[in-house]
DNA sequence: CACTCCTTTTTGATTAATCAAAAATTATAC
DNA sequence: GTATAATTTTTGATTAATCAAAAAGGAGTG
């Protein structure tokens, strides 16, 4: 059995690489889990060694094909684990990331196949990101930063790129949820600022807030 | 916050004593856990220094208020887990103890609160057991072995101590489930066996089978 | 090429949990 | 009451994960 520390290692790499496409620098993925650059490259030598990744010293790292089915697995855990606490637990949608950032490590295969069961096998986790199915396929939808659209364009919420539970809150009370639809009024790059028409309100975020809103274009 | 390891420690320690009653030795503490004398000794001086139990070394452990207050939190967690898995998820009675164990030390209270209320505030888990109450209120029933019971002594099936679900469902198919009432017709020392009425059926047990049946006796 | 500067790796220490085996202590036997 | 047995504690080592700080490596500029 891996760690949680190696899953959550397996995990960064997996994002951080955009699915395996590009190769991860020790100095991000250390950033990304909080941890010193020493503390990463050595568990970098652990997953090499373990055959779940290539190291190239000073270069980079790269799942290897064992590597990113189990980094996708988690994944898989935890997506479901964040659905099952929304939809039969009633938690809030922008609580449930921390414990199922616990739950991913220690759920069985076995609860995880009847938790996606009772759920009626969804696709999409609270956050609208897709839940890999079970014989590993991941494919994440080509989204982009609200922060670059341009005016006029009209856009449909995909996912909040923020675990901070304030701001989750934030976005949902003026309609800024997965699924919503919302059409981008004006952008202003020296007030740094985005305007948006969401439901009959319009807002006004600045460029810092729009960059964790990713989109879906809409033609 | 607590690790995974002294939990399971305080647990068996609140197992051993019988509700902190009498002293636990260290070898029956390292025993139950499955782990060499000297790892338990050095575990209980970690719990002493950190005010959870007493220590009077070569005579025994015992927790104090803390260390039992946090074990039985321990113990409500880990059977609204088992209640929730068997009920909600539809697991097999013998499959979800192993689970529970690893869930019970990762599951935040907000999420026992959440099971215990969809479960409609249960008060014993799937084997029969008390859920400790949420402010720690926990008292197990004086139980006898189905095997030590004389003739004409009515009981009520209390728990089946056995992890495996065949036997489970055999005695569920003769009504010998948590909560019913039986009467020992005869008990057959040679014959190795006892002679219960189950609602309207005759079974006849051979001791090794009764002695996984606990019992409370009525009156 | 040489000189910074930034990143990465290495080194040495620390913490929690464990084990094997030696030493100390208590209990039992005769 | 001493010898033997059993239990408990101590000691020293090991593993996984971490950090701080020193050393090494690579990239860009002139």
């Amino acid at each position: 059995m891996l760690t949680s520390t190696v899953e959550n290692y397996l995990k960064a790499l997996l994002m951080l690489s955009n699915q395996g496409e590009k190769r991860v620098s020790t100095g991000d993925l250390a950033k990304s889990l909080h941890v010193t650059p020493g503390s990463a490259t050595s568990m970098i030598k652990t997953l090499a060694e373990a055959g779940l990744a290539n190291h190239k010293p000073h270069y980079g790292v790269l799942l290897t094909e064992e590597g990113q089915t189990l980094a996708v697995h988690v994944v898989r855990r935890h997506r479901i684990i964040e659905l099952f606490l929304v939809n039969i637990l009633e938690m809030e949608w922008d609580a449930v990331h921390a414990e199922a950032e616990q739950l991913e490590h220690v759920v069985s295969d076995d609860v995880i196949a009847r938790m996606d069961k009772l759920l009626g096998y969804p696709t999409l986790d609270p956050h609208g990101d897709p839940i890999p199915s079970a014989d590993g396929i991941f494919i994440e939808r080509p989204l982009h930063q609200l922060s670059h659209c341009e005016e006029g364009q009209r856009v449909k919420v995909a996912r909040i790129s923020d675990q901070n539970s304030s701001f989750l809150k934030f976005a949902e009370s003026h309609g800024l949820t997965p699924g919503a639809t919302i059409e981008v009024q004006r952008r202003n790059e020296h007030a740094d600022s985005i305007t948006l028409q969401s439901n009959d309100e319009e807002i006004t975020l600045g460029f810092t807030a729009a960059n964790r809103i990713e989109v879906e274009l809409l033609t």
